[in-house]
DNA sequence: AACTACGCCAACCGCCACGCT
DNA sequence: CAGCGTGGCGGTTGGCGTAGT
């Protein structure tokens, strides 16, 4: 038998508020403030909704100095900086960014950010040319790490390792691909740093932030996607899991200085509780510890209208 | 004009942690 | 200490608007 249902769900309204209980909510808020108690708060306020939807109500949208459209350069900085750091911790991102809710990040990241940084990621043949910045203390935001010729290594499939490696402050994000199925970590002290490539099947590796798999029968799988709820869904392997072990465990790195530590394989595959729980400080160092123009460099050179939303690599 | 695909975002769901009894 | 209730969180969904065909 599951738990009680935290309100009677017969009895309750769903879906999208409606002016008038805005306007309910709001005042009884301003009025008595949440009493500390949302389940008991909207029968008090003369609301037919579920406590936990008011709240949400009241914390996403309602509550004083909201910030809602667009995301400033500088805000994009401190979500990328710290989602490498720590993950899909929205709560502790946007702490960091005042006026900005969890709800608004996340979607935020997942409708447009990761799609630039995806953008970033593609295949020189999927992806326009970053424009260069002139300057010439500004690195390339894509840079070779093993070829001086080209950013990239060849490769006769899409089987392998998308890196990114950072070189001291600068942005620095070659990408190479490998037919290793090996678990490839970094674990440098950079945001990129962050940015793991997961092995899924032998043929098939994963990278980035958040893919799927075409497959429900991840051994006969094919293809990978970014974006796109509606045409693949994620099945199966907990890419999430996988990603935010990795991110988990990096970030411990990081804050063990880097040191590399080898139990990588079981970060991926395994259960590895999360010893390290960021305190705000943490997360502010994160932010200022990385270069402040690193994301802004590399999101200048995005043709963001044109990023593409879904890439599926076949092979 | 009609239909379809896609993007966006508000809201919901379910799990977990924590505090209270 | 166990059980329960609640708050908080992250993942996911639903629905609407818009772009593309």
């Amino acid at each position: 038998m599951g738990r009680a249902p935290c309100c009677d769900k017969a009895n309750v309204k769903k879906g999208p508020w409606s002016p008038e209980e805005d306007s309910k909510l709001k005042e009884y808020i301003e009025k008595y403030g949440t009493g500390g108690n949302w389940i008991a708060l909207p029968q008090k306020a003369g609301l037919k909704r579920c406590g936990k939807s008011c709240r949400l109500r009241w914390l996403n949208y309602l509550r004083p100095n909201i910030k809602h459209g667009e995301f400033s350069d500088e805000e994009d900085r401190i979500i990328c900086t710290l989602f490498a750091s720590i993950g899909s911790r929205w709560s502790i991102i946007a702490a960091q960014l005042p006026g900005r809710t969890d709800n608004d990040i996340k979607n935020y990241w997942n409708t447009k950010l990761k799609k630039k940084l995806m953008g970033m990621m593609l295949p020189p043949s999927q992806r326009k040319p970053p424009a260069f910045p002139q300057s010439s203390h500004q690195t390339p935001p894509f840079q070779s790490q093993q070829l001086s010729s080209s950013p990239y290594k060849e490769c006769s499939s899409f089987s392998g390792l998308l890196e990114l490696e950072p070189t001291n402050n600068n942005i620095s994000v070659p990408l190479s691909f490998s037919n290793s199925t090996t678990p490839f970590f970094q674990t440098q002290e950079s945001w990129v740093s962050s940015m793991k490539y997961y092995p899924v099947k032998e043929n098939l590796l994963m990278f980035g932030c958040e893919g799927s798999c075409s497959s429900s029968d991840i051994g006969s799988c094919t293809q990978i996607s970014y974006g796109g709820r509606d045409i693949i869904k994620q099945e199966e392997m907990g890419f999430q899991s996988f990603i935010s072990h990795g991110l988990e465990e990096n970030h411990k790195f990081m804050l063990n200085g880097g040191e590399k530590v080898n139990q990588l394989q079981s970060a991926y595959f395994g259960e590895i509780p999360l010893e390290y729980a960021m305190e705000d400080d943490d997360v502010k160092q994160v932010i200022s510890t990385s270069n402040n123009n690193m994301i802004s460099s590399l999101f200048n050179h995005i043709d963001d209208s044109k990023t593409q939303e879904k890439v599926m690599y076949l092979y």
